[in-house]
DNA sequence: ATTATTTGACCGAT
DNA sequence: ATCGGTCAAATAAT
C-alpha cells in the first residue's frame, strides 16, 4: 500500500484514479494500528528476577586473576523496555562494554551503559540487528537515566532522503512543517513495549501514539490536498515517528515497521 | 593525557 | 558444559 501510494503521489493529482490516496493513507492507518497491537501482545520482555551479592573481599583464584564471584547483580525485571529504529542513536551518550554472539542471531548483540555511569546513572541498552530486516536495531534499555546529561542532539527522526535507506517512507516532514510549534514530548515518544507490570501504562502510551500516527495520517491527507503536494510528492512522505520502507521487499502484501517511535 | 572500543576471561543461571 | 551479561586489559581514538 505504501509502494501504491508512492506511485500515486508521483502522479498529477488529477490522474490520480479510483483510489484515492486518503484511501490508502486510512488503509496504511489501520495496518499501522494492528501490527501495533500484534506488538504489544507478543512483544513482551521475560522477566528476570531481581538481586545481587557482595563484591567485596575478593580473593584471588589464580595468581593475577582477580576473583569475580558474587559480584554481578541480577537483572531488574522492572524498568526495562524495548523499541526498533532504522538507527542506533537515541540522543544518549553511551559507552560500550562488551559484545556477545547470541544462539540463533545472525548479529551479536551489543552491550551500552551511560557515559555517566561514574555519576550514578543506571542506564544501559542492548542493541541488536534484526536477522530478519539487518536494517533494524531493536533496542532493549534499562533503568531510565539519572543523569543530567541532556542528549547532545535530539533523537533522530528518520529522514527519507539518508542515503542509507533512500527507499524510506518518512512521515517526518509533513509533521515538521505542520506542527513545529506541537509539543516536542509528545511529538518524540516512542513506541515502546514495556514489561508486563506496566500494562496499562503501555496501552495508554500505545494508544497515546496511534493516535499521534491517527492525526499524521490527517495531515498526510491534508497535505495530499495541498499546494506543496507536488514538490514533495517526488521526495519522501513523512509521518512522524512511524516509517515504512516501501522497497525492501519486492512484495507488495509485506509491509513492516522501519521505525516504531 | 584522557577517553572510548575491542575482545577474551569470567560470572551466574541453567 | 552452554549461554548471555559483565569486566577489564590492551588497544585505538581524540
Amino acid at each position: 500500500m505504501a509502494t501504491k501510494l508512492q506511485t500515486l503521489l508521483h502522479k498529477p493529482v488529477k490522474d490520480h484514479g479510483t483510489v484515492s490516496a486518503e484511501d490508502l493513507a486510512l488503509k496504511i492507518l489501520t495496518s499501522f494500528t494492528q501490527s501495533l497491537s500484534v506488538l504489544t501482545a507478543s512483544a513482551q520482555i521475560p522477566a528476570v528476577d531481581g538481586g545481587g551479592s557482595d563484591c567485596s573481599g575478593w580473593s584471588k583464584k589464580k595468581p593475577g586473576v582477580k576473583d569475580r564471584r558474587g559480584c554481578y547483580k541480577r537483572r531488574k525485571t522492572s524498568d526495562s523496555w524495548m523499541t526498533i529504529s532504522p538507527v542506533m542513536e537515541d540522543g544518549y551518550a553511551w559507552r560500550k562494554y562488551g559484545q556477545k554472539v547470541i544462539l540463533n542471531s545472525e548479529y551479536p548483540r551489543c552491550y551500552f551503559r551511560c557515559t555517566y555511569k561514574y555519576e550514578g546513572c543506571k542506564a544501559t541498552k542492548q542493541v541488536q540487528r534484526i536477522k530478519e530486516n539487518p536494517v533494524l536495531y531493536q533496542t532493549t534499555y534499562f533503568n531510565h537515566h539519572t543523569c543530567t546529561d541532556t542528549p547532545i542532539r535530539a533523537p533522530p527522526f528518520f529522514v527519507g532522503s539518508d542515503p542509507v535507506e533512500p527507499n524510506l517512507l518518512s512521515f517526518q516532514t509533513i509533521t515538521q512543517s505542520k506542527q513545529d510549534d506541537h509539543d516536542q514530548n509528545s511529538t518524540n515518544n516512542p513506541i515502546v513495549m514495556t514489561e508486563k507490570e506496566d500494562q496499562s501504562k503501555e496501552e495508554a502510551q500505545i494508544s497515546e501514539d496511534v493516535s499521534d500516527a491517527k492525526s499524521s495520517v490527517d495531515l498526510l491527507q491534508e497535505f495530499i490536498g495541498s499546494e506543496s503536494f507536488g514538490f514533495h510528492s517526488c521526495g519522501p512522505i513523512s509521518l512522524h515517528g512511524l516509517d515504512m520502507d516501501v522497497n525492501q521487499f519486492g512484495d507488495l502484501d509485506t509491509f513492516h515497521f522501519d521505525e516504531i517511535y
